[in-house]
DNA sequence: TTGTATGCGTTATCAG
DNA sequence: CTGATAACGCATACAA
């Protein structure tokens, strides 16, 4: 039943007015030493602490900032999470998680009523398929700051923070075909999103380059999820002639496609070559260890936090476009196709395809 | 520019007092239908939305739940995080996310700034070795309420959400034993926290009951993170002779003793057989998949956030203290030690711990 | 340098 | 049933 300490209570205890109080808070005249120092010493003693909410309320803005993701549960967002709360934390701003379960309703809900709070800025790493720029721009037109995060919704002009999709996945694929294979699957992500479809270009890119043919059915589309993975997987394993690697286009998914093999006994890499996207930190533990290109999550986080603290701190410049590098990690999941001496378990011959040959 | 639209113009656009449209929107009141259809026409035609803040201010309490972790990067966190935002959410309540980093200053600081918020309820993982229970009465004191989650600060008298930690690492080792083990170790967590101790507890007790002797230099005490299970785990393997049977107390120290044991060389579980505690989801893509026990983090959260609200709701009773099953998953990282005594293949309660020993 | 007064956007009390 | 009006806790322009 303790009533948090007001200003005015300060100000009683230290004999002053409250607006004495408030200055030597904040710093917004200076007040003579003696007085200063009974507010000082009423404030310590009585353990008062400002009301963030009538502070927002009076100047318009609270220290808090919005972070809506598609859901925390994706292993690779914990990071990029932490990577704002630590930059946020210093600047002592605090955040607001929201997650959206990549539901494009429940995300915009939570945009509009993050506005209620005031907040100073938003994060936002969008769903797919989302109609959500115009909501983002009524931030904008009421100058709060907004920074997108790992992918970017259709129409969106402003600020975001990214990382080199299109160019990790080309170092992958080549790896790939660097091996010897040529018969190449990707499970791409939802293609909806900016980032799934900046991978499969960078697939196709590889390919092209090459001169390696693109089945089109070897190309799949899933939900950046283990499962969703996994089925795509067995639809791909179960095509004749079978891919001989497939590029999974974030590591939950290849974890999905790792299940799949195994269930129908193939064995990784020599049946089946696999690489995956996010190089998370089990992957190492994976069996067999899984090559895949990493991605800083933490430092995407860390920097869109820091660009949006500009922003608030009243930077007006351009829209700033961030790409952070990506990196193929190489592990254990990927090696030179079974060279099947006649054929390959259960599989038929393609048609001629100049095999052989490597390239750089 | 746009400022945001507030209940005075909307009570303008709708030619009715300010009182009348706080009427309509909190059901305060009966209002004629004339004048409600033109208020809530008003607030559609203009997108209104209440503010966050003043209303906070007004009622001296906010639609906030402050929630602080130690780490979301820890992969059994983010589970629980997800409960609790969904419990919330559909409660209309929003999560201030707090990383508090295993920092019982950075804890303590969060726990008493959230009071700035006038958060309606306050859910925390207490951190290792923090004074917090203090703070938390503070809490008490002001009649908001306060849950633990997974485990629970010294004097901690209140509400709190655990899972059967004991009873989880009793049927863990009891396991190993009825396997053949005799050596066994185990790789505690910060033995501060309560959640660390039960599993210790359990251990033991599995080892009393099975009249098995318990190496004082086979308990190992680690951080609940990969690393120091690893360094945990090379101390263990490195004793003569060594367990042949370690328990790490969460699933990240047990990816520690997998990758130590595979730098030592060793098999597992041929040579050496590992349990963990989590059985998080990627326990089935290790090499080998691992036998671990589980605990429902969804529901943890879950399950403290309705209690939250509950309380929230004005729930008086006693403190409660809910217990969360969890149940043993038996995959492959565990088998039969090695078959180098006569011994020590025997399966039920024997006293053979003194086995030829083997080097790797 | 310090105090007073006003208003931020709501809710709630109280007349009418 | 509806409309004034007084807080809520603070920042700030202005007066003293």
């Amino acid at each position: 039943m303790t009533a948090p300490v007001t200003m005015r209570q300060i100000a009683e205890r230290a004999r002053v007015s409250i607006g004495t109080v408030s200055h030597v808070i904040n710093g917004t005249a200076t007040v003579r030493p003696k007085l200063r120092e009974r507010v000082l010493d009423a404030i310590r003693s009585m353990g008062y602490q400002p009301s963030a909410l009538a502070q927002g309320l009076r100047k318009h803005r609270t220290n808090m900032l919005g972070m809506v993701i598609p859901d925390i549960t994706n292993p690779f967002f914990p990071g990029v999470v932490r990577g704002v709360e630590d930059v946020a934390y210093k600047r002592s701003f605090r955040v607001i998680l929201c997650n959206a379960d990549n539901d494009p309703s429940k995300e915009a809900s939570y945009v509009r009523e993050l506005r209620s709070y005031q907040i100073a800025g938003l994060l936002i790493i969008p769903a797919a398929g989302a109609d959500i720029a115009g909501h983002l721009r009524a931030y904008a037109s009421a100058s709060v700051p907004v920074v997108c995060i790992d992918r970017v919704p259709d129409g969106w002009k402003g600020d975001a923070v990214l990382v080199a999709n299109a160019e990790g996945a080309y170092l992958a694929t080549k790896h790939l075909i660097q091996m010897g294979h040529r018969r190449l699957a990707v499970i791409a992500g939802p293609l909806k999103l900016t980032n799934a479809a900046e991978r499969l270009k960078g697939f196709t890119r590889a390919l092209n380059e090459a001169r390696v043919e693109i089945e089109p059915e070897f190309v799949q589309e899933a939900c950046f999820d283990t499962e969703s993975g996994y089925q795509a997987a067995l639809r791909l394993l179960g095509m004749l002639p079978r891919p001989t690697a497939i590029f999974a286009c974030n590591d939950l998914m290849a974890f999905g496609v790792l299940q799949a093999a195994r269930e129908l006994g193939l064995r990784c890499p020599e049946d089946l070559s696999i690489a995956g996207f996010d190089s998370l930190e089990f992957t190492q533990f994976t069996d067999p260890s899984l090559t895949s290109v990493y991605q800083p999550g933490y430092q995407l986080g860390a920097t869109a936090a820091r660009l949006l603290l500009q922003r608030v701190d009243g930077l007006r410049s351009a829209p700033k476009k961030v790409l952070l590098p990506t990196e193929l990690k190489k592990r254990n999941s990927v090696g030179p196709p079974h060279v099947a001496g006649p054929e390959s378990v259960g599989g038929t011959m393609r048609k001629g395809k100049h095999s052989g040959r490597r390239r750089r």
